[in-house]
DNA sequence: AACGATACGGAGCGCCGTTCCGTTTGACAA
DNA sequence: TTGTCAAACGGAACGGCGCTCCGTATCGTT
C-alpha cells in the first residue's frame, strides 16, 4: 500500500541509492548505539554514530518504535519459527514451551532496557508492543495449547498474559548479579503446571 | 536521629511555620498527582498543585525518590508489619508468604507507576530502591526461612530476588484488563513450591 | 547539461529536571 | 511593638531531550 513497490506502474521510482545507504548505517549504527546505551539512547547519540542528521533518521525511522524493530526483526523472526521445531522434537508440551519462553528471556535479557521497553505504556512504544505481541502470542498460544491439550498445564491463561509476565521479570536482567531473570521465568513457568497436590489449594 | 529536635542545645531553632505547612501540602499534592499523573508526573505539576515555587519542592524532597518516599512511608511501613501476624495466624508459613506478597502487590498495582519506578535503574531512583529493599526484604526473608524450614518451599532463592521479581511483574498491572499482576504473582509464589514430582524436572 | 524528485542536515521549538539567587517571611530579643 | 537575620520562598534560567520543518544538496533521468 505504502511501499515503494516496484511492480505498479512498471519498473517506478526505485528508492534512491544514498537512501539506501543511510537506511543501513542508521540500523548498524543503532544496533552499536543500543548495545552500549540501550534502546532508550538519545537520538542524537544514534545520528552522531551514524554521521546523519536528525532528519535523516527521522525520515526512515518516524518513531523510537521503528527503529528498534528493524534492528531485531530478524531476531524475533527465529524466535517465532523456533517453536514448531522444538514442539516436535521435545517430550512434552510443556518441555518445549519451557525451552521456547527460554528462547525469548535470552533474547530479551541481551538488548539492554528492550524488556523495560516492551513494557512500557508510552504511546510513541505502541507500535512496538504491537508487533512484538502479534508476531509472538500467536507462537506462544499454539504451545501453551498444545500443553494445556495434554492436561500438562492450566488452561485458564492467555498466551498474552504469559508473554506479559515474562517480559515483566526480564526487566533489569543483565548486570545485576543479585537477579537471575532466567530463574525468576522458570518458577513462573514451573507454577504453571497442572498441580494434583491438594496443598497447593 | 534526623528529627528536628527540641532539644539538643536547649530550646533551638524549631522548624518554620510555614516550612511544615508547605511539606505537608506537598505531600498532599504529590499524593493526588501521583494517583492521576503517576510516580513520574513533572516536578511543576506537583509544585503548581501545591501552589508553591520550583525552589520549595526541591528543598523539602532533593530527589523524587525523597517525596515517593515520604508519600508512601505509611503504607510500607504497615506492609513491613503485616508479616509477624500473618505468620501466626496462618497455617503453614507458605501460605503466610502468600498472603503478604498479596498485600505487597495490592499496595503495588494501586500505586501508577511505583512498580516500574523500583525496577528502573536509574540514578535518581537509588534511594527509593535502597529504602524499599532495607524495609521490606529482611521482612520477606523471614517468611521465605519459616517456609523453607518446613520444607514447604525450596530454599535456594534470595528474598531480594523474589521481590525483584514479584516487583516487576506488578509493573502495568493496573489499567489493563488483559494483565492480572495477582494472578502472575501466584503462579510465581505457586512454582516456588517444593515439588517431589518427579515430572517438574 | 539541465531539471525535477528525493533525500539530507541541523536550527529551532516545547517539555522536563535541576540549580541558583534576589526577595520575602517568620521567630525571637530588645 | 519593633528590629534583625537566618530560614524559607519563588521562579527565571540552563542544559538535555524528542521531534518538526524547511532551505539546501544530491541522485537519476531526459
Amino acid at each position: 500500500m505504502s511501499d515503494n513497490d516496484s511492480h505498479t506502474g512498471g519498473t517506478s521510482r526505485r528508492k534512491r541509492a544514498d537512501a539506501q545507504r543511510n537506511e543501513q548505517t542508521l540500523l548498524d549504527a543503532a544496533s552499536a548505539v543500543f548495545v552500549t546505551s540501550g534502546v532508550e539512547a538519545p537520538v542524537r547519540e544514534i545520528a552522531a554514530k551514524a554521521g546523519v542528521g536528525m532528519g535523516t533518521i527521522y525520515r526512515h525511522f518516524p518513531t523510537r518504535a521503528d527503529l528498534i524493530i528493524a534492528v531485531y526483526r530478524h531476531q524475533v523472526e527465529a524466535c517465532a519459527q523456533a517453536a514448531p521445531a522444538l514442539l516436535a522434537s521435545s517430550r512434552t508440551p510443556h518441555a518445549a514451551l519451557r525451552q521456547w519462553v527460554d528462547l525469548f528471556v535470552d533474547f530479551l535479557i541481551t538488548k539492554h532496557g528492550l524488556a523495560a521497553a516492551l513494557q512500557s505504556d508510552r504511546a510513541s512504544l505502541e507500535t512496538l508492543h504491537a508487533y512484538f505481541l502479534d508476531r509472538l502470542v500467536p507462537v506462544c498460544a499454539a504451545l501453551l495449547d498444545a500443553a494445556a491439550a495434554t492436561g500438562e498445564i492450566r488452561s485458564d491463561l492467555d498466551a498474552i498474559e504469559l508473554m506479559r509476565g515474562v517480559g515483566n521479570l526480564c526487566i533489569g536482567g543483565a548486570s545485576d548479579s543479585r537477579y537471575d531473570a532466567r530463574r525468576m521465568v522458570g518458577l513462573l513457568i514451573a507454577g504453571l503446571r497442572q498441580s494434583d497436590d491438594p496443598a497447593s489449594r
